[in-house]
DNA sequence: AATGAATGAGACTTCATTCAT
DNA sequence: TATGAATGAAGTCTCATTCAT
């Protein structure tokens, strides 16, 4: 268990989530982190081992608030579709919102430590835990609402549009909107349900 | 006109590929990069300015090659429907089997410089010049064959679910094969395309 | 506010002084320069930004010194002739007695910096302020005392032998003795002091 | 004896003048030199052993044009005041009419192997050889012409001056008139003059 | 518990010199 | 003889980490 001073434990991961979004893990030297979060440079490693560390730390921190965001208001009792859709527009809010967090996180899933964290990440492929909002939708869909497809490729359509905005959005080559959103969002649902037409066809 | 030895030229570029795509900028030391050339620190400096311009030079000639793979045995005569999704197999097939492009490439769009360059990268928004492909397709298709959004919407439906695809797939979390190519290729099109239901009833 | 070790900042300050004067900029390297002060390489960074500013530094420092000891025990009340040999005798026994501080300056004044200081160096021209012992005896000198000739033609005469025997000196061709530094004062004075005979025919 | 392609080696040291007077020995690399002098790098290490056997070579090369230049048209049977005077004037006007030989002069005497070759040079110490003019007109001037004072301290009160004066005027902080060598001239002889009234007076 | 001065490994880059052509 | 591609030692500077206070 963590016994040390909760704000300063808190004041540098919250300035490290913007050092680290706004200039890359490589141009963020802890020295500029002490000083933003007014600490001195010792403080930092008595509460994390190292930088890798407090990387580690930092993602854990911001997936465990993406993931709470991700799943609110989401009604288990709405239509496969409803529930699909609020949590693409969940994601993309808080995300669009939250650009350093969006920020951070595609630096660390480009880093080398990224690769392993992915295969337990958030909205991936973790279909037996709580810990995924989506991997419940995906598994547990009725037979008759998503295509049968393997788990990644929903993933794919699902999850690749929407980030593939957010990263033109928050980059600012794009301006976001709220019927954008929805658009793309539509566009998501219409790859993976299952084609109403052939299916009262073949049915 | 360079006048250099091309050979090292070559090997220099070939080998920084690799190192990028399997460290990162960061992690690949100019020193290692020239142990695995085999030539001399020194004589990086004769092909290129520095690290940043082996960077920007490597982007180019990956750039263009990548191109010249989505581009091939795409038909212009052939249906926007067959057109679109002959260059997303290219695509994924080119990326799946140059795994070392894919990760440089995201490597670099991640990185300061290339965020600029992303406004005038192949596949995204150049759509008055011959050098991208997509962006013929979509602003050159028939009215009733893809749905009326921002370009920038279709960007997204089109490109990420492929690109999520990939970075999974050459992560080593799932396996890549034809059919779930040829799946996600089917939903990205039916992500975009106009629907055939609405279609019939105004036609 | 500097809040650093003035031991250590000193310590480098003086041990760069020697170097310098020693080797010259070029072959003082900073990782030699460490290892005479007795500090880690990064250490010096600690303390100034960088060689360049080390430089300066030290040239500010340097002179400061230089100043205070030329203008010492000089009397106001004194004649011209008076002040002007007891400023050139100390500028001459200070730097004697301070070779390092003479090559150092030497050093300073040929390198690309040294030329834009050279403008407002100590004893050179500017006759306005009261840092400039100097140029105060030549701009308020008597008008039967000295020549009417240009400031710069009056810096020549009166530097110049004293700067050309103190490298000699130091440079170990020649041998210093009190009596050789009178002689010179008492040339330059004659160099730069208005003829007496002719001043008597024409006044 | 040098066998080789004078051309070449004219155009070697010609440019390397040029270069140390503009940047210093230290940023003018042998590629700039190659390529300023139109020959290959390896070229100049066929006519110089190295760099510092190249600046060796220069200097030899530039004392001499140097020295021919100073003794022109003095007429040993001017008088002492004349020949001194002419002798001055020529090393003033050769100088400032070639401000690289100055500049690279001034680089060489401050750098390391320059104090050595002190020793030898043209207009200081060597009044036995017919290498040094002003050594003939120093040791061998009338009785009364002359202070009785030690060389160094003549070689100090003659080129001080004059040395401060050039290296002001190359450097472009003032400005240089025929007026101006005049007056400093006419400095240098009152300070190294026997005075004539005084010594008849006391005589 | 908190600090920040100190450190040195290691990064990028330059350049005098060599040598195969 | 002339060339310039190739080299690697060495230089400047950064920064993660430690430790005495």
């Amino acid at each position: 268990m963590f016994s040390g001073n909760f704000v300063k434990h808190s004041a540098i991961l919250q300035t490290a989530l913007v050092l680290f979004a706004d200039h890359g893990f490589h141009d963020a030297p802890m020295a500029k982190l002490a000083e933003s979060a007014n600490v001195g440079v010792g403080t930092i490693y008595r509460y994390f081992n190292n930088k890798n560390n407090l990387i580690q730390v930092l993602y854990k921190s911001v997936e465990e608030a993406l993931h709470q965001a991700i799943i609110e208001e989401v009604d288990p009792s709405f239509s496969t579709e409803l529930q699909f859709k609020h949590l693409i527009t969940n994601l993309v809010h808080y995300l669009y919102a939250h650009p350093t967090v969006f920020k951070f996180l595609e630096q660390y899933y480009h880093s080398p430590f990224g690769l392993e964290k992915k295969r337990e990440k958030l909205f991936l492929d973790d279909t037996s835990t709580s810990n995924n909002a989506f991997g419940a939708i995906f598994s547990k869909h009725p037979a008759n609402s998503i295509k049968a497809l393997p788990i990644s490729a929903l993933h794919a359509l699902a999850f690749g549009p929407v980030l593939f905005l957010l990263r033109d959005a928050i980059g600012g080559l794009i301006e976001m909107s709220e019927s954008l959103v929805q658009m793309v969002t539509e566009g998501c649902w219409d790859a993976i349900k299952k084609d109403d037409t052939n299916d009262s066809d073949t049915g």
